[in-house]
DNA sequence: ATGAAAACCACTCTTTCGGGTGGCGGACGG
DNA sequence: CCGTCCGCCACCCGAAAGAGTGGTTTTCAT
């Protein structure tokens, strides 16, 4: 029964090194044992349908799919699934996404062990783990900032080094419109030009590097 | 005689769990053996002067000082140091400064545990591992790509969404002059328009994210 | 039902951008 | 010595960007 009671955890990260890390971390604890590994979004979902997994360590960028997607799959199917978030800045409003979807914990790449095993069994045992830095600045960045899924899709393409009349004819519509989307983009970001608001939007995680 | 002829290895990166990962790995080889870990480019070169490890693992992303200054500093200083740079993404032109400043070997954040120890052996064997893609893909960026200094000094001020004008005002040039640097980046780097150049430079290592 | 927010569009006006073309001085290597 | 590259600067000009102000429709929550 004690080898029954380890609290079990999935890792989910495209990078072998950080997997092992985690692996070589997880292993010196006693009450934990890592019964799967993904490198995907698609993999994280498999791996969690077969394993159930009490707590979910997840990178957010990855190939194929992605940790806010692969999060949502599975919160959907398994809406107590306990799932830490794992990435690499901290100002990321992917993250804040995949708190909103019901990710209960947030650890930074630059952490320690500690801080790690720490957040595993805070979370396991049912709370939630959100610094408060980021919690403050996800609420900041969520009341005034937050671009609507048509303005990051204007601004991508923006990104790609289109003008505002190519930008409209790839979405189909006025090159009016597109400069209205620009306008409030650029109040949004408190950006200075559209170069300006790529760049922010980059560092902020709503357009992907 | 046996533990003195092991390859003494020294870590270099940010993340405690990556350092952590690459430790497993090389305490599962008895021919190698970890004898420093870096947190950043300042650590690693004082650490280099106290070990004098057979290789060096470089991340080349740090706060304070960064892979490329610590290659720069430590190669300078020990003409013979062996350094291998660790990067997550391939197309980066920070990884081939790096190896023009005299590494040795290059590595994708996303191998294999075997690469690594690979690419260690290999590299302490006196030859240089460089991925083939890697080194046609530095080869053709070396033509044309390359900018200036002057240019990615402009650059930088232009993506933090300055007109050329402010930039012109910041860097003690005329407007023209600026305009000059400009167009001479568009047409390097084959954009659009200076967001297009922007991103394309920071996808290139030629900006920091 | 009413108000807010989002997406859409149109028109004006000024500033900025980017292309084209020209020239000058210094550094560096063949 | 000469060519080349870089950094610097100037002028012109058409196109694009961004700010301002107006409007419509739909959707959605209060």
């Amino acid at each position: 029964m004690a080898a029954s009671s380890k609290i079990r955890v999935l890792c989910v990260d495209d990078h072998p090194l950080v997997r092992d890390g985690i692996a070589f971390a997880l292993q010196q604890q006693n009450d934990m044992e890592l019964v799967a590994q993904a490198k995907n979004g698609i993999d994280a979902v498999a791996a969690f349908r077969q394993h159930r997994p009490d707590v979910t360590l997840m990178d957010l960028q990855m190939p194929q799919m992605n940790g806010i997607d692969a999060t949502a799959a599975i919160r959907s199917e398994f809406p107590n699934a306990r799932i830490v978030i794992l990435t690499t800045y901290s100002g990321d409003i992917q993250a804040s996404r995949a708190l909103k979807l019901g990710a209960v914990g947030y650890l930074l790449k630059g952490m320690l062990r500690t801080e790690l095993i720490d957040t595993i069994r805070s979370v396991h045992a049912g709370h939630r783990r959100i610094p408060p830095e980021i919690a403050s600045e996800i609420a900041e960045h969520y009341s005034a900032d937050a671009l609507s899924d048509r303005e990051i899709e204007v601004l991508r393409v923006v990104a790609s080094g289109c003008s505002n009349k190519i930008v409209a004819d790839k979405l189909f519509i006025s090159e009016d419109t597109v400069k209205g989307h620009m306008k409030s983009i650029l109040a949004k970001l408190q950006a200075n030009d559209r170069t300006h608001a790529v760049m922010i939007a980059m560092k902020r995680g709503f357009l992907e590097g």
